[in-house]
DNA sequence: CTACTCGTATGACGATCATCATGTCAAATT
DNA sequence: AATTTGACATGATGATCGTCATACGAGTAG
């Protein structure tokens, strides 16, 4: 280590990053479309035009790839999910989001979609590690949906965690059925009680300067 | 094949039976808790009392042994899961199912936990085999909490979706999250939640109008 | 120009897996 | 009593896995 400075600088340091960049993508599709387990590192690494040896060279282990992927996923995919706030009301924004996830695009999309449904059955067996990073990023997603409307209200977390909670039950039961007019029942009649909840959030919340 | 009547009657055809039960249970176990790939043969069938090798002798395949492990932990899990009924409307119905649903007691036993939640991800990622055998089983879950109430009104099984829905996203978070806090406020708020939701099934039920 | 660094490639190791061929022995049939 | 059946045990096969030792080669520093 010469100068800590240089690291994106030097020609060998970018190729490196880059190389990084490529396996957390394709770690982080892989992961949620065939499971932690379910996605090897060689066929991993040949998906992003390495070979199964280079590896080692960015990761200590598998465990550590988990880690940092499923956290790529999350930093690539919330602004995506969230976008800009131009709602009117803590329960339009909810209403919004739910439109947003419980969707036939979001359902058939494995390998960029959420990774708390992707990963939910998963991160239930795995070890107390990555159940931290889950919980890190749980809380961070709950923080970036409520805070811009009502900041440090824990009636208002308490609505997104309920929101969440139907959302990801739903996603997960539309993907595990086999006939399309089951799932997307399961999106409909989610995204309707979603709405229900945002009502009732609504008129129950203790603080309701923000909205409206 | 001298005569199909007697399968059952002979100490032989008994045994195997009683064999294949015990498969039943550690496979039904062991698929919950370690995922459908993860239950390996080998221990599975230690567990069961025997060697991998007769395995071969009640399954053509492991994912044969997937598909009836499945069905059979509903089979046993679902007259305890609904019990008998006596509730006194359809919205206390649903809010008790969600009691006895999302609770620590049923967090921490995964291996005798509903199915649904455990192997969510899982069918997500499995064949159609699979998640015809889910759809199938799902079905029927809905068809037993809503008939003795409302026998083929959609609406009805449009709410109990609702709740099944937010029952295994609020189990499946609750599971993959750290913190003995944050799952228990996950388990508490979606248990308001699906109060919530039942009292506006209710509402909405015998008069309509209100929101979609 | 020389020596060193280090990301990557190659190949191998042991472990684990599903599957199957074969042997064995008790129960069932004749 | 003799024969057949079939559930189970044993062991092997080939595939796949995570991990690591080693070697190469391009970039960097002196």
């Amino acid at each position: 280590m010469s100068s800590p400075t240089d690291r994106t600088t030097t020609a060998r340091a970018a190729a490196k990053q880059a190389s990084l960049a490529r396996i957390l993508d394709a770690g982080a599709a892989r992961m949620r479309s065939e499971g932690l387990s379910g996605a090897a590192i060689g066929p991993l690494m040949q998906e992003a035009g390495l070979t199964h040896g280079a590896f080692y060279a960015h990761f200590p282990s598998k465990n550590e790839l988990a880690l940092a992927a499923f956290s790529h996923g999350f930093s690539s995919g919330r602004p995506r999910w969230l976008g800009r706030i131009r709602d009117v009301s803590w329960a339009a924004r909810l209403k919004r989001l739910a439109q947003r996830y419980l969707n036939q695009a979001h359902r058939d999309n494995l390998p960029e979609s959420c990774g708390f449904a992707a990963l939910a059955s998963d991160a239930a067996r795995a070890g107390p590690q990555f159940r931290e990073r889950y919980e890190e990023e749980l809380r961070r997603t709950l923080e970036a949906i409520r805070r811009p409307f009502a900041d440090g209200d824990d009636a208002a977390t308490d609505d997104t965690i309920a929101l969440m909670a139907l959302c990801v039950g739903g996603l997960s039961l539309s993907r595990a059925v086999a006939s399309e007019a089951l799932s997307m029942r399961i999106l409909r009649v989610c995204q309707t009680a979603a709405a229900t909840l945002a009502d009732a959030a609504d008129t129950q919340d203790s603080t309701p300067g923000k909205s409206k």
